[in-house]
Formats: structure tokens, sequence, C-alpha cells
DNA sequence: AGCGTCAATAAACGCCTGTTCGAATGACGG
DNA sequence: CCGTCATTCGAACAGGCGTTTATTGACGCT
């Protein structure tokens, strides 16, 4: 439901929603993202903010709506992307898209938030903190909201109908596992263990890798 | 440091250590795999054991230092299985196995512990968490414990030597994120995804699975 | 002009947290 | 049989937490 999308907030009056609002909904995702939820107080958060302590509650109920509310408007924009590029590829090709195109679609919009130069980065990797360590009204969306990776599974199952059904599931299980990799302390060890050899400073050649090994996974 | 390494405890008298340290020991970890680190307080840990309240800090020190205690524990558990299987890889092997086999030895004592059967699953469990909410030492530990991926980058370094080595630790890397993909929550949802066609009964089948997906992304 | 609504503020509330303290307990060795 | 020491115990502490309340200010509308 609310799929209406009002970039800042949802008042009555369209237009210059309370910067408070705006000015708690930042600082809480950059703190959330930092420290993790449970290291964050409301205290900290208004802080950062320079708003007064009780606007959490006021604007947004309580401090897990808040971080619910963070999660929802992420998420959301994050499979909005993902499915307008499998929309975009199924039209390219007429409707049953290759392995390698709908794996892109999965992979390419997570990786263009976790660019240095993109201001989403600080998203991603509250997407991340929010995915492990969220509320359990969190862990229940993503458990039960297959609706967004029904459509991605059903395309793969297209592509590769000479499989059993149930291969392609597990496959698509192993490619999810390699995006969800791609979190900071993750590169950083990876850095640490190459001796600097690999880099993220260009986000289309990590792309490019990511999708050789997981075509390659499918193709077989 | 500290490599000596005691079953129970590290007491002067080697014999029958307090069994209250033991009681907290599996409260503890069973309560951090249940339910996270921050959700669970030390009262419902000693509750659960049915000790004294001061235990933990009479026994441990404080609550953080039995999160770590255990999570070192484990963590040397599992990496000794780890380095016996890449050991006995390459005795078979004239010291040098193929990428299937030093796959095998990554992933098939995670999947052990995965067995609905085994009881080590709940220490899994709880790897698996402390992995992602751990505190600030425990993901020091990680990122700066090389040592132990170290071996497994250089028995795939040597066994495809003709590959750029960067491009072996970012497979290196993917595959990692398969194994850690094995969470719960995500299993369950790929059940659901599936309408119930994938199975983690057989863990067998799991790994041959598993090690199909990396090896075919290995090889090219 | 005055009313009503919404936003922001300072202060406080009650609860739960990890940790500490001093006394009591109990087993063991001399 | 007594003294010793590690362990257990009940109780309390100080601090941080999320949330609530009452009050004040600002603004648009009739």
């Amino acid at each position: 439901m609310s799929l209406t999308d009002d970039p800042g907030a949802e008042s009555q009056t369209p237009e210059a929603e309370a910067a408070t609002k705006q000015l708690v909904f930042n600082a809480a995702e950059r703190l959330f993202a930092l420290h993790g939820f449970q290291n964050v107080s409301v205290r900290d958060i208004t802080a950062e903010a320079g708003v007064n302590l009780a606007s959490v509650n006021y604007h947004f109920g309580s401090k897990d709506s808040l971080l619910f509310e963070i999660f929802r408007r992420r998420t959301q924009e994050l499979n909005r992307e993902r499915a307008r590029m499998l929309h975009e590829a199924a039209d390219r090709n007429a409707g049953k898209p290759p392995v390698r195109e709908i794996l892109t679609a999965l992979f390419a919009p997570p990786l263009r938030w976790l660019d240095p130069s993109n201001d989403r980065r600080i998203s991603l990797q509250f997407l991340i903190r929010a995915r492990s360590e969220g509320t359990a009204e969190i862990r229940e969306v993503l458990g039960s909201d297959v609706s967004h990776l029904k459509r991605f599974a059903d395309a793969l199952l297209a592509a590769r109908s000479d499989l059993p059904s149930e291969e392609v599931y597990w496959r698509l299980h192993f490619v999810l596992g390699m995006i969800h990799q791609n979190r900071f302390m993750e590169l950083d060890r990876l850095h640490v263990l190459s001796e600097g050899l690999t880099r993220e400073g260009e986000v289309d050649a990590l792309l490019a890798r990511m999708l050789d090994f997981a075509e390659a996974g499918f193709s077989r």
C-alpha cells in the first residue's frame, strides 16, 4: 500500500515539509549505517541533526518506526531500480532476456550505490546493516516480501528452462550471497589479504568480474 | 597467542572446572545465537543457565569478554577443521590440490555444522551472528586475522597460477559470500521463494551444489 | 482580532542495563 | 576440628535508554 511516493515526506502541504523531519531522517541513516541500530541512541541522532530530543518520537512515533521508515524507503528505491533494469532487459530480448542481463539488473543497482562518488553509498551501507541487525519487523518483511525476488527467479527459470527449477533457485541463492558479501568490512579484509592488489575504485570492473563469475556458475 | 587448547576451561586444577562456567557459556551461546548479542541481557543468560546473576562477571569479567571468549573458541574450532581438510587435500595431491578440493575444505566444515542432526548447529548460528553484529574487538580480529584465509588464497593461487593473482583473490571473495549467505533467514526466504522445492535436509547435496557453482566460476 | 493547529522545546519519568560489593556458603587440607 | 580460599549469593548502584508531558511559539484562516 501507499505506493505514492513523495521524495521528501508525506504532509498534506506537499511543499517544504518540516525540515526537522528530513534532518532527523538523514542523521539517523548516517549514524545507523556507521555504527549500527542498537549502538545509536535517540540522543545521538537528535544531537547530530541539531534538533530537539523529542523530534524523533514526534515525527516518527518511535525509534523503531524511524528505522523501519528509512529501511522501507531505501529498499523501495533499490527494488525499483532493479525492476526497471529487468524490464528493459526484457524489452530488448523479446520478453526472455539471457542470464547475464538478468544478473546485471540484479547486480548493477547496488554496485552503483557503492561507488564512492555516489552519495547513496551511505544508504547502501544502511541497508546492509538493517538487513542483518534489523528489528523483527524488518526481518519479517525481508522474509516474506519475495515478490521482488520472484520476478528475477521467473526470468531465470525462463532463461534456463532446461534445468530443474530447484537448481535455478539454489543458484539464485548463491548469487545473492555474492552481492551481500560486498560489505565494507569484507572488502577491507579482501584488500588486506591481497596486499592492496584488489581495488574497488572502478565499479564497472567489479561488476564485470561478478558477472563473469556468476554467469559461469549458471552456465553449466 | 594462547594456542594451548583446553576443551573445558583454563583452571589450574585441570579436571572438573566450575560447572557454572560451562552452564553460562552454553546458555550464552544459545541465546546470543537465537536473539543476538544486544538483545540478550546478563539476566537472561544467568536465568537460562540457572545460576546467580554475578556469575558472568565473576567467571568472564564482563559481558563483552564472554561474547569474545565464545567467539574465539568456536572460530578456532572451525578454522582448525578447515585447515586440517586443506592439509589432507595437499597430502593427496603432492602439495598442489585442485580447485575443487580446496573449496571443499572451505565449504564442508560449516556445512557439517549446519546439519540439523549436529548439535553444533547453534554454534554456527552464533558465529554468523557474531560476525555481523559483533563488538569492535571481534570485527578487529576478523579484519586482521587473514592468516587463516591466506592458506586458502595461496592454495588457490597455486592451483590457478595461470590467472592474474588479483583475479583469484576476487573469486575467493565471491566464494566466501556464498558461504555466509547460508544463514537461516536467507534459507527460509529461499524455501518460501521456491515454494518448498528446495530443502536443506541433505547437507551433502547442498555441498555438491555449492561446489559445482563455485568451481564453474573458478574454471574459466 | 482571535482562534485553532502544528511544531519545537526543556524537563522529567520509569525502566532496564552491566557491574560491584560484602556477606554467606561449602569443600578441602593440615 | 579449625582455617582457607574459591565460589555463590542477594542486594544495591549509577548510568543510559526510549518515551511522555506541559509549555511556548509561530502561522494561516475566518
